[in-house]
Parts: structure tokens; sequence; C-alpha cells
DNA sequence: AGGTGTATGTCGCAT
DNA sequence: ATGCGACGTACACCT
């Protein structure tokens, strides 16, 4: 891990031109050679950057990083005030809980937290244009497609229609109807659903993840 | 902005819960308050984060940052290996050309360049589910709504086709019909477009400024 | 504050 | 490689 603190100006070309005036920035160059230009606030977002891989073409007054899509960076060095090096090692990653895919496991071990005698199917159902979360069968026999999401947007009610429009197609499995899964649902999505006779039903993670082992609510 | 190269774990609880095993990492502390914990790789992205506004609380092991909505950055310091700091002054900022605003402006002066024949009714017309890119209007009378992208994606066929769906509703301005427009469209997006009779017009947007500004294109 | 659309989105996984 | 969906998306803009 390189940092470069100087006063710069940048010039990026690729899928857009962008230009930095002159300023104190910080230049971020890792291990695997990605290089990242920083103001001191915007959040963690660089002004501009360049992935990996890429070549890196270090003059006194200027930069050029290029990659292999013809993007160039031009970083013309105007003054230097610190440049750094260190060895970090590899790291061992982020372990992350309580994303969409956790949500969806907890429904598919019990579908009925959706709706009432609804047994599953399949997960993960794969139609050509893409995976159905959750395939399930109600008690009349109907076929139930699910999308879960963490948060319920329009998104999510277009994905799902264009999985039952797909999924119509397929005489065996009709009759089919849509159920729009998520932690909370805004009211254009719930309205868009509506429309397309999608039901929406909200859910609640902690108690889902309750239900699953009670006694790490305790924590 | 402050630079903290130091070993630590790090435990973050919000909209999921994270957590990063003990290694060495570069914290970045920018003049706004944001915390971004960067591993040696991995693009621009940092592990961990907490933008502004938040709240600092730093003892000589940890270091917890909290924003209002609940969330918790801890970040256990192990081994400090280095702590600077700089000013930066107010950045300038970042200058674009070449995002889809830039597309959509040029497409306005001269929508035939879409279409023979099109005339500009309104830019950025707005519907009660959001604004359409370009309204116009063809020899026959007939409205044709438009969606520029830089990319064409099966995401823009969708914007559009709800934009034509909630328009159908006016019968001021039926009939109507849709166009796609981007610099190019993925083929998934032209058969989805194709399937509900909106067309696809791929543009070049060197070619579209050079129309505008001859001279520019010399250099 | 909330909704909608854009992004050099990034990232991960499957084909 | 490309397609596709998730993301603590971030971010600007508008109501």
């Amino acid at each position: 891990m390189r940092v470069v603190i100087a006063r710069c100006s940048v010039n990026y070309e690729g899928r857009l031109s962008a230009h930095l005036p002159s300023a104190v920035r910080l230049i971020m160059v890792k291990a695997d050679g990605c290089v990242a230009i920083h103001a001191d606030g915007g959040a963690y977002k660089p002004l501009n950057w360049m992935n990996a891989p890429n070549r890196l073409i270090e003059e006194p007054h200027e930069w050029r990083v290029t990659n292999t899509k013809g993007d160039t960076l031009r970083i013309t060095m105007e003054e230097l005030l610190s440049d750094s090096s260190w060895e970090f090692g590899v790291d061992p990653g982020l372990q992350k809980d309580g994303v969409e895919a956790h949500l969806q496991e907890l429904l598919a071990a019990d579908p009925t937290r959706i709706e009432d005698g609804l047994t599953l199917v399949r997960r993960e159902h794969s139609t050509d244009i893409g995976p159905v979360d959750l395939l399930c069968r109600d008690p009349a026999g109907v076929a139930v497609v699910i999308e879960v999401k963490r948060r319920g947007e329009i998104d999510g009610v277009e994905q799902l229609t264009r999985y039952l429009a797909r999924m119509e197609r397929d005489p065996t499995l009709r009759p089919l109807r849509g159920i729009f899964v998520a932690q909370s649902i805004k009211p254009q999505a719930k309205v868009l659903a509506q429309s397309r006779d999608i039901a929406c039903v909200e859910v609640d993670y902690d108690s889902l993840r309750g239900i699953e082992s009670p006694q790490q609510a305790l924590f």
C-alpha cells in the first residue's frame, strides 16, 4: 500500500471525460495496482480512480495510468508532500451476516412465514431469464412464485413480473401467482404490485431469525 | 485528512452485521468525519466505512464510530504503525463530460438524429412515476416517448415500458410509441424492446458532438 | 424527508 | 468474457 499526498491535477478519459483542477489530494496505490485519488471529504468514493489491472507509468511530474480498455488517467504532480509505503499482507476478508441470502434461507426453511399452507418446491429455481428466489405451492396446488428482497422497491416488482410472464408460458406450471416479500415495501412498489395482482408481504428478519434459534434473541 | 496504518479488527452493526478479522489496514478519516478502512487491494471500495455525519469516539485501543441511524463501527486497534494528518483545503471538484445528461442534451437539440422527422415537444417531461427523457412527435402526429441511456440495458427498457403504460392512460397523448436510444444496446435489451414494440436506436456520442460544433472535433 | 434515476457504480456468482 | 442481480450501494435532483 502506497500513499502519496500531493498537489495535483487529473484528467480521465474513458467511459466519460473528467477533469480535476489543481488541489492537494491523497493518491492511494494498492498492491494490486489500482489507483484512487481522494479529496478530503465526500464519503469513501474517490474523485478519480483506475481499477486493476492497469499499467502505471510514473514520471517526476506526471503519472499515466492506462488499462486494456483504453481508459487513461493522467495525474499531473505539482507538489509532492508525502510518499509512504507499507506491507499489509493478505487480508482475511469481510464476514457478513444479514443480507438477502439469509432472509431467503430463513423463508425457504419455513414458507408459512410468508403465507399459511405454502410448501417449498425449489429455491433459486432457474428460468431462462434468471433464477426465481422461491418457487412454492399453495394448498390448492397453485404454483407461487416468490421474490425476496431486503427492501421492497419498484425494481423488485418488475423482476417478479418478468418471471411470472415467463413462467406463464409453461403449461405445467399454470395456474400461478406471485408474492413479493421484503422487510419493508415502499408504497409505490405496493401500488405497482397490486395493479399486477401480485401480493405483498412484509417480514421481520429478527423475528424470523428468532424462530430459527430462539436463544440467539437473548443476545 | 488523516491516515492511520494499523493492525486492527473491525465490527460493523447496521443494515447488516460484518466482521473483519485482525490484519494491517489503512484507516482514512476525512475532514467531514467520514471513516474508511482499506485493505491493500480490491478497487477503491473500503472493507468497512461510516459516512458523515457521525461521531467518532477515540480511545487508545478502540475507536467507536456511530451515526444517528444507530449504525456502529468498532475498530479495535492492535498495533499502530503510522498516524499522519494533512490540510487539503477545499477541493474544486470534478468536472465531467459525456454522461447521459449531455447525450440527452444533444439529442434534444436535434431529434432527427434519432429518427427522421421527429420534433421535440418537451425534455424531462414529468409524469407521476418520473420524468420522461424526451417527448417528441413524428410527422404523422404520433407522440414518441424516448428514453436515453449511455448503455442500453434491460432496466432502461423496463423504465420506458412503465412510462408508456402510464402515458397510454392520457387520451390526449394517444396514439404513442417508444424509442430506446443509447450509445450501445445489449442484445437482451433489444429482444425485450422488440417484444414490446419499442424501437431501438444506437447513436454515437462523438459524432453527435461533432455535429453540434464541428470545430471541436479538431482538438 | 422521501422518491426516482444515474453511475467510470463495484462486487460476486453463474453461464 | 458476459449476463444478471445485490449492495451498508453512493449521489444528485426534485417534490
